[in-house]
DNA sequence: AACAAATGTGGCAACATTATGGCAATTGCA
DNA sequence: TGCAATTGCCATAATGTTGCCACATTTGTT
């Protein structure tokens, strides 16, 4: 189902100028050329999208005052602005009366259309809430600390809990040399220094399982293991 | 808890003039000079939102590189891009690679920050979403928080209630893997760990009745359970 | 080269966690 | 009251994990 458009644009010709590109790019487009028909209209039924010319007709402030209805209407309805006003006082006003975007009538379709996708996307991606916060991303490793999962390379990687800690631990400041009292730490286990060997070794098995060329994990003799994150070209000096 | 920006931009002038202005609306800012830093900083931690210029040091596209990292790290992250480019071709690919914004240096600071507010009210107004579905579909699952109902593949599973709270527990959050603590608090009983695995148990045969190949609910040894969304046969022995 | 220290490897026994079947206590209901 | 369903828990079996050891190999030093 496309979305619906609304522009609300005094001048016939750009009206449908606006129009015209936007259905070309899959949009269904309705327009208004005033404040009364617009909000008529949207009371009916509110777009998906709202562009807004500031000045209609003989109204100086109309568009402002149609994106502050709308407001009361839906926060989250995107709003441009779209207006031969370049002011930075009208800019920082409409953007405070809620407009998403404040563009001016220079702009190329193309621009226009980019700025749009980018309301649309900005919605679908806050639409379904997916909290990444957890998600630990290097290369080709992928650690979700919340599903308990490793990835390489999109493959996953079948760690237990102390492994996973270990692998966190390590993943967590990349590069940057880890002892086996601070892995320990890490990984809230207190064990022999030989124990912490055998967990890297378990460790890098099943990475190599997945990977032949896996080398991720660095040691560092005398001093600990380290995640390389990026080892792999090592031909190419970057 | 206010907001963390981050500003990646080379010039250091510039870069402090902006991190000056947005402490005084009440951001917390951080800075950062060039790819390398702010990558870095990225990976411990994700802003709340991010300033990037384009041409960092002797990097030519480094912005355009950070903000598609970013958007592999989380798709709702604001993302604006304020540089001195103004060309429409740099504009529409900053906006199709997933920033929320483009600006050039020559705007003001009070424009800047409305720009900035608008995204974050934006942020707000999609973040709560009111959720009165009480219909949950995952894959061949559907459960009906009203009804107390849940079916596989149209077929209705016979739970009891408290299975049903324990099921509804894990499928709210498919993936993520929860612990006996967490399903008890979820399912309202306070019970011994050994329970929880009964119940498990009772539940996973209902299913298994149905259906020989069930097997979404997978145990995370040591960690609890977790609803399999796509149960993905890992036929690696190990 | 010789040596000590550190690390890698395979394996195993101890331990921890989970699965299963069953049973007694409780609850809801006719 | 009787009956069936539900629930919590236990004993036992089945599995998964972990710590460490003996020994091989590598590394750094003299």
């Amino acid at each position: 189902m496309s979305k619906r458009i609304a522009i609300v644009e005094d001048d016939a010709a750009i009206r449908e100028n606006y129009a015209d590109a936007l259905r070309l790019q899959g949009y269904q487009v309705q327009t208004y050329p005033n404040k009364a028909t617009a909000m008529q209209a949207f009371t009916l039924r509110l777009p998906n999208l709202a562009i807004l010319d500031i000045g209609l007709e003989h109204e100086y402030d109309a568009g402002f005052e149609i994106c502050q209805w709308l407001r009361t209407m839906s926060n989250t309805l995107p709003i441009i602005f779209l207006t031969a006003r370049d002011s930075d006082v009208d800019t920082v006003s409409g953007l405070r009366i809620g407009a998403d975007d404040y563009l001016t009538k220079d702009i190329s379709l193309p621009h226009l259309a980019a700025r749009i996708a980018a309301l649309f996307r900005r919605q679908d991606a806050l639409g379904k809430p997916q909290q990444t916060d957890h998600l630990l991303k290097l290369d080709a490793l992928t650690i979700d600390s919340q599903r308990m999962t490793v990835e390489w390379n999109e493959q996953t990687v079948d760690l237990t809990i102390t492994e996973f800690w270990m692998l966190y631990a390590l993943a967590k400041h990349p590069g940057h040399v880890k002892n086996r009292s601070q892995l320990m730490q890490d990984s809230k286990i207190y064990v022999d220094d030989s124990t912490i060997t055998s967990h890297i070794k378990r460790i890098r098995k099943k990475f190599t399982r997945l990977d032949n060329n896996f080398n991720c994990i660095d040691t560092v003799y005398g001093m600990g293991y380290r995640w390389n994150q990026s080892p792999v070209q090592s031909e190419l000096g970057k």
